[in-house]
DNA sequence: GGTTAGCCG
């Protein structure tokens, strides 16, 4: 076919270098030396150098558990935490959740035989709640430090600190990419000082170990396109046309562009020579159904090449057997967010030589592979060298109060690996004071503030639920910040069956709004739904969320009970009419004394303004604002989309209960 | 007017 025989730009080759280190296995011995030798080591390693697996085992043969202290090891992903753990537990020859176990939110697969502890970092930074100093812990391992996320990086951050506290603490950092010296420069005492007797150089190493990848041969486009996706897709007709068996997966940047994708790859196979071997296009993302995502695990039928494209899901959380070509974009959507106006968006954004490496590595996991980067090579070297940190670009308000709550009390000038704009900090001690968990000086009011820290959930709705109480609407709050933490998950939404969800949404819904239609939904699901998946299935409903719902509201109600808050269960014409309010009414008080910043009213138009009146809101078509009129509104999530912002679970409420729960934040803007 | 990169407590 002469389309693909001409490509545009075509594809240069660039040899791979294979690295001159030793395997895990053989630097066994220098590492139990580094580690008994340095407060914190660093190790380099690719996905699959067998780090994540084999460090923890020899550290404990060496016996650095031997007194009763454990070995933890965080993964920022709970999946990588849960499987992780089952192969060491396979390997050392015991039961999972006996010598070696795992930790993360719902599950606590311990004992009090574990030594070994795989759990999310988010959870360990839990854990720092109720034990500062780790004291179970002999080794602290920190994993996956290059994604720079939010939980790993506040982690390091705390870790030092600790360090200083606690001479016997050994942190092993372990990253994929060659960063290492930047970790350990933020560990070590500065020039001309000591920690524990010990000076910079004494402090720290750094162990670099070999893959167990093969090969990946790499390949540039000679000038840049303008459209990657139909790039990407005259790339794999090409490979398919010229290359020997073996898959392809191909990084796209969302669900458009993927279903794009599949739909011009569909339409390309129908010019396949008659009888040749044919290409079978696969979505996967995160949003896919669980049962359409399982597609990409099984094996391509006889004479099929399976290509999957995929989201960023595919660079390191899943790994599919069979893939040794991949197809690189050199993109991904990021958050961003505008501490102006609170809102988060997605951009597009370009890659890290991290993430490249990383996507390239999937190639060479069978046998050795081969990369195609839909850019040029002088644009990958001109990519930054790690992903940019989340911590740079988040709502920094639920880690400014899990600080706090640790007795951090500065935090602009606190050690941040990389310190986050000084306006996101702000913004976030602002919005905090407002909800009353800071006073004046920035400390955290006491029981408010401190409770609000440990819940797991946002502050907004965190605020809300514990004044639940004060509107004798515990219960229904607690049904409601359960839904909510789906984040609109509940209804299933898979293309072509639009219609039919609408249908279903309509039964629960009220007029009051989002908010009350979910807590609609999670009562139904409870007493008419018996809790089954049948039921959920007829009524368009995600049965894997709603079980999560049920999960989080039972959390939720333990930490209130330890707080000494009890869900009070009335009855009948109470429930109805206490306080001389309805039910709905005090629910969507109660809301408003959380969600009060995000406050809007809709316009003639449909549209939403803010209270400031300079920015327009559109309700999210998930909404039932979509189509109904309303007059002002509060909101749980504004986010961008394509130029348009949009607002999501939206319930209605009283301009006038602004002022009332509110007085201080809205005092200035009235006048 | 028409939707959601990914992950965590």
């Amino acid at each position: 076919m002469a389309e693909e025989e001409d490509l545009e730009t075509p594809l240069i080759a660039e040899l791979y270098k294979p690295p001159a280190l030793l395997s895990i296995a053989q630097l066994k011995g220098p590492l139990l030396y580094a580690i008994e030798t340095y407060p914190v080591t660093i190790i380099v390693g690719e996905t699959g150098s067998g780090k994540t697996t084999q460090i923890p085992q020899f550290l404990y043969r060496a016996g650095w558990t031997s007194d009763g202290s454990q070995i933890a090891v965080t993964q920022p992903r709970r999946i990588a935490a849960t499987s992780v753990s089952a192969r060491v537990a396979e390997e050392l020859g015991c039961q999972l959740g006996q010598e070696v176990g795992y930790s993360i939110r719902f599950e606590d697969v311990t004992s009090a035989k574990t030594k070994i502890k795989f759990l999310t970092d988010g959870l360990l930074l839990r854990e720092m709640l109720v034990d500062p100093l780790l004291k179970r812990y002999s080794v602290v391992m920190i994993d996956e430090v290059h994604e720079r996320g939010l939980s790993s990086d506040v982690l390091l951050s705390l870790l030092k600190k600790v360090l200083r506290a606690r001479k016997d603490l050994r942190v092993v950092v372990s990253s994929a990419t060659l960063d290492a010296e930047k970790f350990l420069g933020f560990f070590a005492p500065d020039d001309g000082e000591t920690v524990h007797g010990k000076s910079r150089e004494e402090y720290g190493c750094i162990i670099s170990i070999e893959g167990r990848t093969h090969p990946v041969d790499t390949f540039y486009l000679s000038s840049a396109t303008n459209n990657y996706v139909d790039c990407a897709v005259d790339t794999v007709m090409d490979i398919h046309a010229n290359e020997p068996d073996g898959d392809i997966l191909v990084f796209l940047t969302g669900r458009e562009e993927i279903d794009d994708a599949i739909d011009m790859i569909a339409d390309r196979i129908v010019d396949l020579a008659p009888g040749s071997k044919t290409l079978q296009p696969l979505p996967l993302y995160a949003g896919l159904p669980t049962d359409q995502q399982m597609y990409v695990f099984q094996p391509a039928a006889e004479n099929t090449r399976k290509v999957i494209i995929a989201t960023n899901i595919a660079e390191a959380s899943v790994t599919i057997e069979g893939i040794v070509t991949v197809v690189d974009c050199g993109y991904v959507k990021l958050r961003a967010y505008n501490p102006v106006l609170g809102i988060e968006r997605l951009n597009v954004t370009p890659i890290s030589k991290a993430s490249a490496t990383q996507r390239a590595g999937r190639a060479g996991r069978t046998k050795p592979g081969k990369c195609y980067r839909l850019y040029t090579e002088s644009a990958f070297e001109a990519l930054e060298p790690a992903t940019f940190p989340e911590i740079q670009r988040s709502n920094l308000a639920p880690v400014v109060l899990q600080l706090l709550n640790l007795g951090i009390t500065n935090l602009i000038r606190f050690d941040y690996l990389s310190a986050p704009p000084s306006k996101l900090v702000v913004r976030a001690l602002d919005l905090l004071f407002s909800l009353g968990a800071l006073d004046i000086h920035g400390r955290l009011t006491k029981p408010l503030g401190t409770r609000m820290a440990e819940l797991p959930l946002e502050p907004m709705l965190a605020k809300a639920l514990l004044n639940a109480p004060t509107f004798g609407c515990l219960s229904e709050m607690l049904t409601i910040a359960a839904m909510m933490t789906l984040q609109g998950t509940a209804f299933v939404s898979h293309s072509g069956n639009q219609k039919m969800m609408e249908k279903a949404r309509r039964k629960f819904a009220v007029k009051e709004g989002d908010q009350i239609t979910l807590f609609n939904v999670y009562q139904s699901f409870m007493m008419i739904g018996q809790q089954s998946s049948q039921w959920c299935q007829q009524n368009s409903l995600n049965f894997k969320a709603m079980q999560k719902a049920v999960s989080v509201r039972k959390q939720l109600r333990n930490y209130l009970e330890r707080m000494g808050i009890q869900e009070l269960v009335l009855s009948g014409s109470d429930v109805m009419r206490a306080g001389g309010m309805e039910m709905t009414e005090r629910v969507q008080r109660c809301l408003t004394t959380g969600f009060f910043a995000q406050a809007a009213r809709m316009q003639s138009d449909g549209s939403f303004k803010t209270v400031g009146g300079e920015t327009t809101l559109w309700a999210h078509p998930s909404s039932m604002f979509f189509h109904r009129k309303a007059d002002w509104v509060i909101y749980h999530e504004i986010l961008e989309t394509k130029g348009k912002i949009y607002i999501r679970d939206l319930t209605m409420i009283e301009m006038d209960w602004l002022t009332e729960y509110a007085p201080e934040y809205y005092k200035v803007k009235q006048r």
